[in-house]
DNA sequence: CTCTTTGCAAAAGTTTTGCACGCTC
DNA sequence: GAGCGTGCAAAACTTTTGCAAAGAG
């Protein structure tokens, strides 16, 4: 097992790229929010994507977050991550069938490959069971990353 | 494997029984609420729950709904449903961990145990590799329902 | 120069809060 | 009777829409 998350600055390049390729047209704000989104280990949620983007651009509308984050998700490229806290985090969407491991301390997102024959016979067992047609799954593991356990073991002193 | 979802009238007597006996009151409106949410096999957002329980008791209100759903949540007795068309949505909890299969034409919600010690293998192998502490998972699973197969394939004859 | 994109303002939708009255225990 | 629970109205949020002006290609 691999862990495969490298939100980097090349990400956001091609992301522009991808915007481009699709017709959009490539400007300041949404440099701005994909900059934002592209570079965050965490997942954000719209307001945290448009304080933290103002960084880069501060005349940005909050507006402008949703509807480039609308454009990102269409194409693919983020992925709502879903938490007992909430459903407005967005992280990188990588390509493939990933499954999360999400921080509840701090909100980190890292991803990991699931045994694909074990899921696949799962949902063959399941389906067969049930009568449904089996057509997506989630797989999410919730927990606390090493920094949050030390910083938590920390303040405990 | 075995499809334990059961939501009938029992269920129902036991959400007021455990109302009552964490020092809530037994009413008119929530004996509505309870009623409706107990006996749907269907994920209902608050605002269904509010249209179908007016059927029992039709003065309801929609803010009761909201303070009812909140302390059958907090109670345990319901839990949130995640899909990707939204996260409004709640159906019965059952004891124990249960792991959800979720129609996507109808909203109907069954219930499945997955493989206890895959599920743990997999939690300690994903932990021990990532440096997290687990805390949960959720494991999901999207698809059509046998009924809804039907509706479809005579739908489209 | 054309047409997309932007930010503001306002609207729409959802959930929460304040409060006087009513009902449970 | 005491105090929780209810429904209405209003507030607080979140997300979407309309529009004139600015900017990309």
């Amino acid at each position: 097992m691999k862990n495969c998350f490298s939100a980097d600055e090349t990400n956001a390049q091609q992301w522009l790229a991808c915007l481009q390729a699709n017709g959009y047209r490539i400007t300041e704000p949404r440099r701005a929010v994909v900059e934002t989104i592209a570079t965050s280990r965490q997942a954000l949620n719209p307001f945290d994507v448009f304080e933290r983007a103002r960084a880069y651009y501060p005349r940005l509308g909050l507006v402008t977050v949703y509807r480039t984050i609308e454009k990102l998700e269409e194409l693919g490229l983020i992925q709502r991550v879903h938490q007992p806290t909430g459903c407005q985090a967005f992280v990188t969407a990588f390509s493939g069938h990933q499954h999360l491991l999400i921080c509840q301390s701090c909100g980190r997102v890292e991803f990991f490959n699931g045994d694909v024959e074990q899921m696949d016979g799962l949902m063959r067992a399941v389906g067969a069971n049930s009568g449904f047609q089996i057509q997506d799954h989630w797989l999410q593991l919730f927990g606390v990353c090493a920094t949050c356990q030390q910083k938590i073991s920390n303040d405990s002193n």
